[in-house]
DNA sequence: ATCCCTTGTCGAATCGGTTCGACCAACATA
DNA sequence: TATGTTGGTCGAACCGATTCGACAAGGGAT
C-alpha cells in the first residue's frame, strides 16, 4: 500500500493524493473525501523513509549516551527521559546510540549516514573526540554538558563548580571545618570529564576562602564503593565531619558506611550533594542536595536542537543552572568529635 | 557528497561506485582505488535513508518502552540497555518509543511510517492493545513479557509465578506462616498487567499448598509508597513475619519501615523477592532474590526478533526463564513475636 | 575461426514519496 | 471581448542509493 495504490483506487494522479494530504495545494471536497476513504479503508500511512530522502530531513534526533552496559545514573536516567519526552512532544523519534568503547560502530553508522537531523551528546569530556567528529561533519548538535572551550557551540549544563562551592560553604556556616569531596569514578575524572574537575575547581575554591581542610577522592559509581570510600576517608582523616558529593550512584554506600562507623548523619556528619531530586529524597535520610533539573536541561537541549536543525546558521546559545541546594536531612551544626588520640 | 559525485571525481558511472563499495560485482583493482581515494578524501558515507528506501528495511528497530516520565524499575532498565547492546552488535540501531497516555503519537508514528524492520515491546499487558495493533501491520515483533494468548507470538519472559511459588516456598520451609505479597502498583496490575497477576497465581497457590495464612497488596513503585504499604501491613496483620516482593522500586521502602517498627531483617522479618541482581546486592542487607536475568532476556529479544525479521513466516518461538533464588540476606527462620494480644 | 565465459563497466529503472511547471475550466475584472 | 486569477488536476523530475540487463574486451576451449 504505497501512494501509487491510493491513486489508483481513487483515481486520481500520484500527486493529487499527496497534496490531498499535505494540503499544500488545493484539492476539490469531493476527491479529497474519495481519496480520505480509501487511505482509511486500506489503513495507508505514508512510507516515511521516502518521504525523509525528499525532504531530505528524518524527523530523528540521536541521543548519545554513556555505554548502556555502565549503569546510567539517576541524572543521566532524568536526561534520556526528558529528551525523549521532549522530542516527542516536538514529533521527533530519538535514535539511541552508546558510544564509548566497542560502541563506537553504533556512533559512526548514525552519525555518518545522516540517519539523524541532529544529536544531543551526553556525558562530555573537557576534550571530547565526538565533538570534534560532530564538529566536521556539520551535523547539527547540542551537548548535555560541554568541553573545556565551549565558545562556539550550543550547550547546557549545570554548574557543578558553583554547586559544589556552595555545599562546602554551607558545610562550612554549619561549622565542619574538615570537609572531603566525594567525586565521580577515577577513570571518569582522568578521562576529563567535566564536572568532575569542575567540582573540585569549586571545592579547592571554597576550601581555601573559609581556610578549611580539604580532601579529594574519586568513587566509582556505585553503593558498594562509596562503602570502601568512606571506610578510607575515616581512616585516614579522623577528623572528617563532612562530605560534598557529585556521585550520587555512591550515596547509598555513604551513608551505609557512615553508619557502620557507629556515627549518625546528620548529627555526627554532615553531607551535601548534587543529585537527581527523585534520588536524594528518597535516600534515608533525605540528602541535602542541589537537585539537578534534568527536566529543564532534556528539554531546553531539544529545544535548541530543533532549532540548530531550522537553521544551522543560527547564533550559539547555551544554558547554566545553578539549582538552590535543598535543605533536606543530612546537614546539621559540626559536633566536636573525640578523633585525635588525646 | 552524494554517490554521484564520488563517481564524477573518480570518472566512473554511479553504479560502479556501488559495486566498488558492495562488492556485489567485479571492479577492477585500480579502479577501487581510485574510487576509494576519492572516498577517503572526501569523507564519504552512503546516505542510510536512500538505501534503506531501495532496499525496503531500514536496519533499525523500535524499543517500546514505559512512559519515561514515569520512573523505569531496574529491570526495565537492565533490558533497554540488553536490547541497545545486542542491536549495536547486529548493527541495528534503536530507536525508542514511549508508549502509554500521550505518548501513543510516538508509537503510531513509529510503527506506521515503516520507520523500522521490527519492534520490541516491554511491560505488556495479559490484554495488550500494542499487539493488536501490531498484529494488524505485520511488522515483526517481539515482546518482554507475554499476553494472556501468547500461542501465536513470540517473547521472553520470567516466570513470575513460580518465582514468587518458589519464594513462598522458600519462605515457608523456614517456618513463616504468615506472609505478604507486596505486588506492582495497583493501576498496573487493575490495567492487567501480567506478572503482577502471575506473582499472585503463584503466591496464592503457594499458600494454599502449604496452608499458610497470605495477604496480597499492591504498591506503587517507589520507595515511599513501600514504607506505607508495609506500615499498613504491619498494622492490619500484626502476626505477618515476611514478605514476598516483585516490586523492586519499593524493596528500599520496605526495609525502611520493617526498621522503623523495630524489627531486624532478617532476624524478626524475611523479605524474597524478584529483583534486578544490582539492586539485590547493593541494598542493606542484600536481598535475597530471584535476579531477572535481563541481559539474557533482552538479548534473546533481539536475536528473535532478528530471525523475524529475516523471515516473518519463521515459527514463533519464546524463552521463559525462571532463574534460582540467590540466598542473600533477607531471609531466615520464622523467630516467634508477641503479635496477638495475649 | 568460432563460440562461450568472465571481467569490468555503463545506463536505466526502481524504491515511495514531494514538488514544480503546465494545463484547463470557470469566473472576475477591465 | 480580451485578460487575468483562482481552483483543481496531471505528468515528470527528483531525492540517493541499489540492481538488472546490456555490452565490449580478452582468454580458453573446441
Amino acid at each position: 500500500m504505497n501512494i501509487g495504490e491510493i491513486a489508483r483506487r481513487s483515481g486520481v494522479s500520484r500527486s493529487t493524493v499527496s497534496y490531498a494530504l499535505s494540503g499544500k495545494r488545493p484539492v476539490s471536497q469531493e476527491t479529497r473525501q474519495r481519496i480520505q476513504a480509501v487511505i482509511d479503508e486500506l489503513g495507508y500511512r505514508p512510507n516515511a523513509t521516502a518521504k525523509a530522502l525528499k525532504e531530505g530531513r528524518t524527523r530523528t534526533i540521536a541521543l548519545v549516551i554513556p555505554p548502556a552496559s555502565r549503569r546510567l545514573t539517576d541524572v543521566q536516567l532524568g536526561f534520556v527521559a526528558s529528551v525523549v519526552d521532549a522530542a516527542g512532544r516536538a514529533d521527533l523519534d530519538v535514535l539511541l546510540s552508546p558510544s564509548g568503547g566497542e560502541h563506537d560502530r553504533s556512533f559512526e553508522r548514525v552519525i555518518g549516514g545522516r540517519r539523524v537531523d541532529g544529536v544531543i551528546l551526553m556525558e562530555i569530556r573537557l576534550e571530547d573526540d565526538r565533538v570534534t567528529r560532530l564538529r566536521q561533519t556539520g551535523l547539527p548538535f547540542v551537548t548535555i554538558g560541554r568541553t573545556r572551550h565551549p565558545e562556539d557551540m550550543t550547550w547546557v549544563d549545570i554548574d557543578s563548580d558553583i554547586l559544589i562551592y556552595k555545599c562546602v560553604h554551607h558545610l562550612a556556616d554549619l561549622g565542619h571545618h574538615r570537609i572531603a569531596l566525594v567525586n565521580r569514578s577515577a577513570e571518569l575524572v582522568a578521562a576529563g570529564y567535566g564536572p568532575g574537575h569542575r567540582a573540585q575547581a569549586g571545592f579547592t575554591r571554597a576550601i581555601a576562602e573559609r581556610g578549611l581542610e580539604g580532601v579529594q577522592t574519586c568513587c566509582a559509581d556505585d553503593a558498594q564503593s562509596g562503602v570502601s570510600c568512606v571506610e578510607r576517608l575515616l581512616e585516614e582523616h579522623p577528623g572528617l565531619t563532612a562530605i560534598a558529593t557529585v556521585n550520587e550512584a555512591a550515596t547509598p554506600g555513604l551513608y551505609r558506611a557512615i553508619e557502620h562507623a557507629g556515627l549518625a548523619v546528620p548529627r555526627d556528619f554532615s553531607i551535601a550533594g548534587v543529585a537527581a531530586r527523585h534520588l536524594a529524597e528518597n535516600l534515608h535520610p533525605p540528602l541535602t542536595a542541589a537537585d539537578v533539573p534534568a527536566d529543564e536541561l532534556g528539554a531546553h537541549a531539544v529545544e535548541l536542537l530543533i532549532e540548530r536543525i531550522a537553521d544551522p546558521a543560527t547564533p550559539h546559545r547555551d544554558l547554566l543552572l545553578a539549582p538552590p541546594i535543598s535543605l533536606r536531612g543530612t546537614t546539621a551544626p559540626a559536633r566536636p568529635r573525640n578523633s585525635s588520640p588525646s
